[in-house]
DNA sequence: AATGAATGAGAATTCATTCAT
DNA sequence: AATGAATGAATTCTCATTCAT
């Protein structure tokens, strides 16, 4: 029987791709990506059918991954504002700590070859944190905006800090704390 | 004498390329921006040397349209609130105008085929803008965070809305003031 | 495994470039070369890095060629006169036995697309002739001349002599005789 | 009534092509051409129909300009030998002392952008140079050769001459006279 | 006649994908 | 399944030549 094919050429392969995506963007050669993960150039064409098609399984690893570090250890039974801390500063400290997947899942984020497919794949699994925003919601200013509304702030923000964070290391908390209220009051009642 | 190098044709190439990179990203051919700006391929190279200049040239003209679009009518009397929503308004309209200028200009902003320079040339004229937040600054939640600081967290906002304003466009008037109320209340005292 | 690079292409892109760099000179397309080679036009750039590089090793191949077509069968017992007519007679029929080759290595030995390094290389191999010529320097009428402006007597009698046996083939043994004469008078003691 | 083309505009794009020729070879861009001639990349050819035409005017230029050199203040009255040494030394000091001139055209010499008819249009004018080989040769060891070759054997000795000259300038005569000496060797009775 | 912008056919090179081994 | 050579369409840029001014 022939060969099976190995999870763990698969996953070098999205870890190579992530890295020389942060690096040169959607359009680096496969080739390149296929060095990286120590295979050879056709062997990325076994795992992937396309291209466009590692890119999109790759969208869906990166945003995985970033949805299990946010909603890993989620405080269920604590106050909003704690359970809003915990998502805030996991997600922050996943960005600090992984710049090129970062960076990769951003500009995947805004290209149009992930299918909507792809996209819509993605929103899955974000359960608690809806709940923890509809309870904010709830209760806040934005109480007459969407759901989605608040989200986006949370995220706007946090990218946002993130980018100050890993400019000023050493600032790191301070800047996490000082984003988190700013978005506290946002969205406050 | 000959022909002048015709303002226009550099305009339609701009225009071109604005179109086509937000449509396409920076990997859009240079041959499908003469087309679509009605001239032959060569001649856009009589106008930019390379394709990176013509890449840096849009950013500047981009980024310098704006500014304007920010600045003009600027209402420099006015409460600090007054200036911030005229900005925030401004900003958005702008955006949700222009969907392909701000698509292009956000692939531009994060590309590293613009030159520090550029960048540089790009930073000037935003003077109110910077008197208006450090005013705001020196008074509010984040006076121990620098200028930059709220600046990005007005960028960040403003650029969520539009997204918002944009997928819900009946709804534009609404999602323009919920999102100023946050940043509002975001850097408030 | 995956196929080999195989020898046979590379000697046919060589003696494809050859030809048509004999033909057109050095501005030759490399579609044009890889075509007569019979591969694709990317295939020439597995083979060879870029175009200069291709020229480099074809300036190798036929200076090489070229060498062991002088030296092959060089007769170290002979006579001063015998070794040098020995050379001479080997330098006019390899070059008349192979117009493209001599008008290629001719256009690529003034070309400034060959690197000061790839000459390098290219003047070892020379030995025995070399010392032909240094015996017949030390007695000879240019005793008091470097080797290489014997060298280069010999060099440019030569080329002139095969113009006119390519133009005049059954002159040929005529004009080679002649030619080695007006050279042994030249350099005579 | 319109301008005159301008016997001035002509000579400055020939001496302009003579020496980007010599410097970037026969595939050198007409627009450089035109720049280093101070006229504009238009006007050339309203002078020169093709680049081809400017070639073939080049050529014919530059071998008659050679031809002057040689012919001028030829000693009519002089010995063989006196009058073989004032041809010798003209030709070795035209190249030396225009090394562009020399370049350029060895480079059109050699290409196939040179037309046949061009070629023989060149052959005139060497009455006196021919007169003097003729001489030679009647008397000489090549009696039984054809003109032409005695000619030949007088440009190669020569053109590498001057290669040793224009390396080592301040062995000037020394080479000059070595180069001579071997030719009248080579050609002697 | 002079100018130089406009043109579009190449030119060298890259790269996703296929396929012989 | 794995390899990497082979492919040829696509890309950026150049350049001889034309033509509006």
């Amino acid at each position: 029987m022939a060969r099976r094919k190995s999870e763990d050429k698969r996953n070098a392969l999205l870890a190579a791709a992530t890295e020389v995506v942060a690096e040169q963007g959607l359009g680096a050669p496969t080739a390149r990506i296929a060095r990286q993960a120590g295979v050879a150039e056709g062997t990325l064409f076994t795992y992937f059918g396309s291209k466009d098609e590692l890119l999109n399984a790759l969208y869906l690893e990166l945003k995985g991954e970033m949805r299990d570090a946010l909603m890993g250890a989620f405080p269920r039974g604590g106050s909003v504002r704690e359970r809003a801390w915990h998502v805030w500063n996991a997600y922050v400290e996943w960005g600090v700590a992984h710049p090129p997947r970062r960076r990769a899942l951003a500009q995947l984020a805004v290209s149009d070859r992930i299918t909507p497919e792809t996209r819509a794949r993605t929103e899955a699994g974000f359960g608690d944190l809806s709940a923890l925003i509809a309870e904010r919601v709830a209760e806040g200013a934005l109480r007459d905006q969407p759901f989605a509304f608040t989200a986006a702030i949370l995220g706007a923000l946090a990218d946002m800090t993130m980018d100050f964070v890993i400019r000023y290391p050493d600032q790191a908390e301070t800047y996490t704390r000082a984003g988190f209220e700013a978005f506290w009051r946002a969205v406050a009642a």
